[in-house]
RNA sequence: GGUCCGGUAGCUCAGUCGGAUUAGAGCAACAGCCUUCUAAGCUGUGGGUCAUGGGUUCGAGUCCCAUCCGGAUCACCA
């Protein structure tokens, strides 16, 4: 059972028996003691004051001695300050939580089974007319980071994406290409394929903008000069011819998303990111109509006279929202009906999550509430996970500015400074190869990128200046799997003074180690460091179950940051391969492989994996 | 204008259910620590009117109200 447990119910148990009063679980508040106290529980006795009509340390006090008589295995001593009771816990109940934890490779993770909630998670969702850009990035990493911690939590997560690859947008690039292309592609150019895509993107829009300046010249005003350039006209018409299933604009329009598709993976592969199911809204945009056609008839709907389709939210304090256009074509709002309705055939959805820009709030606001109207039992809870913009030192990223940040170019910096990084240290590491070198800097390169961009709250805007290269030191990903790199060094002589004289097993992997735990009861006594390494190791079920519920990875990122901290200051005081007392060496061997564990286990939530040498 | 979100150190960010006399990290600056398990580390110094004003109470960065500042959104765009 866990320590709080056991306290939490012994505090019920002796409020009743000195003050009568039967008290809610809540009421009990345990916290970390402060460092300046000593003790490393403690109890907030503020809430029973009110019954024990006596003053906040002598209610401490009576309470601590009955808690002491209580539980004489797990509390050594107590001291009240205030309204505070600051509990001791003895050294053999630490050790043997650390064995719960060091037994139990995935300690803090609830097993997912057959019985377990489906939930559906939504993100990435790119359009194939431009590469990905930081902001995609944010967007990818914590889509697949959530991902991790809804499955650590206990849920079946199917992940999705739905990619925009159909509209105007794509038809810009299509004929950019066709003008000015000369049949250029990925392979004759060298480019990757959403490079190229976007380049061309970029081509009509410079073009469109020269022609739009050329009719305002003429006398013609911007408004106009938009809607009559010939370039956005042929656009239009090529977009008709798509709508139209015309052979050849339909030909064009596979091979280009081709090409960008194959850069996409490429991306989505060096982000480490994948999906359970792709829906390609070419397939899914006519499929909403039905379902307004319905709501029509069930009357949740009104159509006006000139034949467009509305919904009035007027009562729930949001607008009237359009749903068909006067020409009967779709929205975005019925195509995100259209997706659900699909989704809910292809899935038993219990609850489905969309990873997308905090934009999009208002979007969302009423998506959840036409889905419930038109039945779908997720509909009212749906999650938006709202994530904030990332801003650059001037601003926001506009490509048309030219001010975005690109995800490959970012992603082969950070791994290339990473490299650097290695390279300048004075420590080196000895006997190594240039693919394993190689694969440390992409793996701490990715490591210090995902990090920074995961370790602040999803919700918040963030800055990222591009003149300052993303820390490898401090509060970074690096740190942290530093600090495991550390404890498999010490791990790895281990296993080799264990692995004397028998076979060598050749994995790579983790393994538990050979020399168990000292059994408790044993009569180690532990340092306030080695203790409070293990308060923090207890910590990470709470961190599991806080982003689940929150819908919050950045704490597991700050937790993970937390105990590496603490394992670096233990790390620094305390020997662990040459203390002479066998029962601390092996005790401190068995802390470390339990924090290199949780480590790993926490930042694979964050999608962060971990070297073990750098 | 309506709605929603944010404002904590020079900069980037933490701060669980409201908890301790001194509100925490990291970066940047300065000063120390490598013959010892990896110095991408550890230790120390300086740096704050938690946007502002009220309220709630044993106690407020945290909850409530008002104000100021910043952002998003309110399309027959997606």
């Amino acid at each position: 059972m866990k320590i709080e447990t056991k306290i939490t119910e012994a505090v019920k148990a002796i409020v009743e028996e000195l003050y009568g009063q039967q008290v809610p679980a809540k009421m009990v508040q345990l916290q970390e003691t402060r460092p300046e106290f000593e003790g490393q529980v403690t109890l907030v006795v503020f809430p029973f004051t009110k019954m024990s009509h006596k003053a906040p340390e002598q209610t401490a006090q009576e309470i601590g001695e009955r808690l002491k008589e209580r539980l004489p295995e797990v509390i050594s001593g107590f001291n009240a300050v205030k309204g505070f009771l600051n509990l001791s816990i003895s050294s053999q109940q630490w050790i043997s939580i650390l064995q719960d934890i060091y037994e139990n490779p995935n300690y803090g993770f609830t097993p997912v089974t057959e019985e377990s909630p489906l939930v559906m998670i939504e993100y990435s969702s790119p359009n194939t007319n431009k590469p990905l850009h930081l902001g995609h990035v944010r967007n990818n990493l914590l889509g697949w980071a959530l991902a991790k911690v809804m499955e650590a939590n206990g849920n079946k997560v199917v992940k999705t994406n739905i990619v925009n690859d159909r509209g105007i947008h794509i038809c810009k690039s299509m004929l950019a290409w066709l003008k000015w292309g000369n049949g250029e592609t990925p392979e004759s150019s060298g480019k990757k394929g959403d490079h190229l895509i976007g380049d061309y993107y970029v081509a009509f829009d410079k073009h469109y903008r020269e022609e739009v300046k050329q009719l305002v010249a003429q006398g013609m005003d911007e408004e106009q000069a938009k809607q009559e350039a010939p370039l956005i006209k042929e656009a239009h018409a090529m977009l008709v011819k798509w709508e139209q299933n015309d052979p050849e604009v339909r030909a064009l329009w596979r091979k280009m998303n081709e090409w960008v598709y194959a850069g996409f993976d490429e991306t989505y592969k060096a982000l480490g990111v994948s999906f359970d199911k792709i829906y390609y809204e070419s397939e899914t945009y006519l499929e909403g109509k039905e379902k307004v056609e319905e709501g029509l008839q069930k009357g949740f709907f009104y159509r006006r006279p000139d034949g467009s389709v509305w919904a009035d939210l007027t009562s729930e304090g949001l607008d009237e929202k359009l749903l068909l256009r006067s020409d009967g074509t779709s929205v975005y709002m019925t195509q995100d009906i259209g997706t659900a309705k699909l989704r809910f055939q292809d899935y038993p959805i219990d609850k489905m999550i969309y990873v997308v820009g905090n934009e999009q709030n208002y979007h969302f606001q009423v998506l959840s509430i036409l889905l419930d109207k038109l039945g779908f039992k997720w509909g009212k809870d749906l999650v938006h996970f709202s994530y904030g913009m990332v801003e650059l030192p001037n601003g926001k990223m506009k490509s048309r500015e030219g001010t975005v940040v690109d995800a490959d170019d970012l992603i082969a910096t950070m791994v290339a400074d990473a490299r650097q990084m290695s390279a300048d240290k004075v420590n080196k590491l000895e006997d190594i190869t240039e693919e394993e070198a190689q694969e440390i800097a992409r793996i701490v390169g990715m490591g210090a990128l995902k990090y920074f961009i995961l370790k602040v709250d999803a919700r918040k805007n963030m800055l990222f200046n591009p003149e300052e290269s993303i820390d490898f030191n401090g509060n970074t990903g690096p740190f942290i799997q530093y600090t495991y790199a550390r404890i498999r060094s010490i791990l790895r002589k281990v296993e080799e003074q264990g692995a004397r004289g028998k076979e060598q097993e050749d994995s790579s992997e983790t393994k538990p180690l050979s020399c168990p735990l000292p059994l408790a009861p044993c009569p180690l006594a532990l340092s306030e460091r080695e203790i409070s390494l293990i308060q923090k190791l207890q910590g990470f079920e709470n961190a599991v179950k806080q982003a689940g519920t929150d819908y919050n990875p950045s704490c597991i990122a700050n937790y993970c940051y937390d105990l590496a901290s603490e394992y670096n200051r233990f790390y620094h005081d305390f020997s662990v391969l040459r203390e002479e007392d066998e029962q601390k060496r092996t005790f401190r061997i068995a802390l470390s492989a339990a924090v290199g564990q949780v480590i790993k286990n926490g930042m694979g939530l964050l999608g962060i994996e971990v070297p073990e040498r750098m």
